[in-house]
Formats: structure tokens, sequence, C-alpha cells
DNA sequence: TCTATTTGACCTAC
DNA sequence: GTAGGTCAAATAGA
């Protein structure tokens, strides 16, 4: 891609000054989120222009590339903020200086305290991975204990993230802060398929997914109640929507099933209804593993928006506390 | 019997 | 010394 070039030319450049380096890199991010930020208005007025007329479609599209754009928006306003400026020439060179690390602590250093990503949800469990519960812990000045997840695959893959889950609201449904840490490096997909795994991985069609749920017992309608069918419909609507607007077809709804996802409606039904209780719930082991994307939290931009890479950067945007719809920490 | 959860103890940072 | 994060033995459930 032209960005990595840019990117790679701007930070392999030889120098000996690494503050000006620095902010080269930096100059270069905001130079091509910029562009970015342009092509994507590029593309919004020619996919709108290539799907006029074509209603569901149209305003799909339109709403996917206005969070494309807002995404941009918002990456530039962090990357220009004060607080991402480059080092300043002051700062003493540490790489050199620096004692040799000592053996790593097996427990995260407060430094590393910092989620990388934060969310509130009535949902804690169902973010598409497999977690173990590992502790729980009373936390001064708050009303519930704070649940100590790692993800399942921490042994056997070697995967360091886990999450931490605290009851912030006594709400119906309660609401929860759910704070992830580290990085997953295991392979979800490889996950064995259960029948709504395989149901939520995209695979099944809409009306067998239906059906599934309407023939199977507690263990598929515990997976995929009715809600989490129509957050399925939507969530392939805005699939097909996207991959429309990208190939230049015409948008034809899942299943035959008109579902509108747009600004003006409320906000559509949570997915999960089991996991309102983290302390007795098993830890995820029930929820919906594979390739069923990330539901972020139901309020990032008021709407139901999936976690593809542009949502990732809302849901990292928001914990910045910028301005917005974000959420408040 | 196996696996996941609970919970008290321990360890580290502040 | 205190608070928060993790460990690991005990316990529960399938």
């Amino acid at each position: 891609m032209q960005t990595q070039s840019r990117l790679a030319v701007s930070g392999g450049r030889s120098g000996s000054n690494s503050s000006s380096a620095s902010e080269d890199e930096h100059e270069a991010v905001i130079r091509e989120l910029t562009r970015g930020h342009e092509l994507t208005a590029q593309l919004r007025a020619e996919a709108l222009r290539a799907l006029r007329g074509q209603g569901q479609a149209e305003a799909t599209a339109a709403f996917i590339l206005q969070e494309v754009s807002r995404a941009f928006t918002v990456c530039l306003s962090i990357m220009s903020s004060p607080a991402r400026a480059p080092p300043s020439s002051q700062q003493p060179p540490t790489m050199e200086m620096a004692p040799a690390p000592a053996l790593a602590p097996p427990r995260r250093s407060r430094d590393d305290s910092i989620p990388r990503e934060q969310r509130m949800t009535s949902s804690p469990h169902f973010d598409g991975y497999q977690w173990r519960k590992y502790g729980q812990k009373r936390i001064t000045k708050t009303q519930f204990p704070r649940c100590y997840f790692k993800c399942s695959f921490h042994r056997e893959r070697s995967c360091r993230a886990t999450k931490q889950v605290q009851q912030c609201s006594n709400d119906d449904p309660p609401q929860y802060v759910v704070m992830y840490f580290n990085e997953h490096t295991c392979d979800t997909a490889a996950w064995e398929t259960a029948p709504a795994a395989a149901a939520s991985s995209g695979m099944m069609p809409l009306d067998d997914l239906s059906a599934l749920v309407a023939r199977q017992g507690h263990g598929v309608r515990a997976l995929l109640d009715e809600r989490g069918v129509q957050e399925e419909l939507e969530r392939r609507l805005l699939v097909s929507s996207l991959a429309c607007v990208l190939g230049g077809q015409h948008h034809q709804s899942p299943a035959g099933s008109a579902v509108n996802v747009g600004h003006e409606q409320e906000p559509p039904p949570r997915a999960r209804t089991r996991d309102d209780a983290p302390t007795s719930a098993p830890a995820g082991v029930d929820d919906a593993p594979g390739e069923m994307p990330r539901i972020i939290d139901e309020d990032v931009a008021g709407l139901d928006v999936m976690d593809y890479d542009v949502t990732d950067v809302l849901c990292f945007v928001d914990s910045y506390d910028l301005p917005g719809d974000g959420f408040p920490f």
C-alpha cells in the first residue's frame, strides 16, 4: 500500500536526531490520516452516486462511510492534540542508558494497568472470545466486586489477553464496565464449531438460523435467542451492504428480511441475556465463539456498531473521552 | 473424573 | 500499610 510505503520511508530515514525522526513519523501519520479522510469522502460520494435511489443500500452505505469518516476525524484530533505530540529533544536517550531489563515480573505492573480498550455494556461476556474467571476482588469505594478473566487459551496458546468486569449500576439490565488488557494472540477462528458457532459465523443461511433457534432446545436458544437473531440479521445487512458498495452491486437484504439500520432507530436489542451475572456465569464458554464479530458497546455513537476495523478505532477513541458519544472514562 | 468457579492468601506497586 | 492483581487449593457441577 501507499500508506505503508510512505510510512516506511519516513520511519526508515537515517538520521542522528531521533526526535526529528519521531516528528517526521508524527507528521506522516497525520498526513496519511488526512489523505484517508479525503479518500473516504470521495468514496462516499461515489458510493452514494452509484446507489442513488436504492433505498436501504444507499442509507446503509452512507452510514458506514460516515462512520469511517468520523473515525478518521477522531484519529486526526488525537494525533493533533498536544498529548500526542512527538517527544521533545530534551528527553534523555533511554535506549542505551536504560539498565538491562530485570526478570520480567509475572504480574502486570501498574503502568500496564491502562486498558487497551474499555467499554460499558450490559452483556460483559459477549465479546466473541472465551474467558475463564480467575479471580474476584472487592474494590474499595465500589459497590460491586471486580471479576478477573483470562482468555481460555492463555495456557495452550499463550494468549495474554485478560479482562476485568465490574458492575457499575443496578439498573435493569445492570451495566458493567469491561476493561480489556493485552491483545489476543490465540487464533479464535480455529475454534471448534458448535452449531451456534457455525450459525454466528455467518455461514448458515438466516432461514436456517431462525429455524435452528425455533427448533433447538435451551442450548442454542441460550446462545441465539430472538434478539440474537435480530442482531445477526443486522450484522449481515451491514456486511452485505458494504460488500455491495465495494462491489457496485445492488443490495439484497438477507433472507428477504427488512432490517432498518439507521440513526433514527432505537438501539437494537442486545444479543445476550445470560451475562447479567458475571460472578456466576461460566465465563463465556457459551458466548458464541468463533468468527462472530465482537459487539461493541451499544452506546457507541448511539448506534449498533459492529466491531470491524473501523469501530475498533471508534471504541479505542471512546476511551479518550473525545467529543461525541464516547464512553465517559 | 474432568473442568470451571470460588475464595482466601500471597505478591507487588504505590 | 493499603489496595489491587494473581495464584492455587477447595469446591461444585456435568
